[in-house]
DNA sequence: TTATCATATGAACGATTGCTCATATGTTCA
DNA sequence: TGAACATATGAGCAATCGTTCATATGATAA
């Protein structure tokens, strides 16, 4: 016969918080699951920058980081401002660098 | 003429971790990305389980969660121990706790 | 207005992902 | 040894993802 965990399934998930939170929580995490997105919040990081400097930093389309920009801001990781022709992004607030900070200290051990 | 960023680029390039370091990075939140993993952390919270019971809890078929615990396991954010015939697992290190923590304070500012 | 620069966006396509199903491995006990 | 339990794993498939390409939108200056 099987064994038995109804004590502590009925312990552990009373303390497992809603599905749709847990769902937000890997929705956010997956926005850092991509290599360009990390280098653009890295890049970020200390200045604002406009699509196309990231773009040339990153040596890749404007195409493709504008839509990348579009999931960052849908996630609420980046905010942006217009001045002319031109708009610039930066950091929407500290977590981005924390996140960031401890799955830095994560692979570095 | 487009517009020239090369003293910003010059001064950001030189503060970018290698390209391999961030895409360990990325490959990091990539397993923070899915909403199966981030319940199956959620669940060790607390305390070691074993495969079985993290199945029962999530309503998911054992082979679902076996895949992923293998996941989890890669990139060392779980670790396990055979006790006979079950297998436990837990949390690797901190680490896990404080991203998920930083995650959850961003998506519930 | 027209030309040009900066950015955004939709469709499409290849690559990756997470699950299921079937089966294999490993452990215990009779 | 054989049966039952616990877990792991490989193949296959639908769904999602990230890029490219073409084009649209928006702003500025001549």
């Amino acid at each position: 016969m099987p064994h038995n965990h109804e004590e502590l399934l009925k312990h552990v998930s009373s303390e497992m918080p809603v599905d749709e939170l847990l769902q937000d929580l890997g929705d956010l995490f997956k926005v850092f699951g991509d290599t360009t997105r990390i280098k653009i919040m890295y890049a970020l990081h200390e200045d604002e920058m406009c699509v196309c400097a990231i773009a040339d930093l990153l040596k890749m389309t404007q195409s493709a980081i504008s839509h990348q920009l579009k999931v960052l801001k849908a996630a609420n990781l980046v905010a942006s401002r217009r001045e002319g022709k031109t708009i610039y992004y930066r950091l929407a607030d500290e977590h981005v660098k924390s996140i960031i900070a401890q799955g830095y200290e994560h692979i570095t051990e």
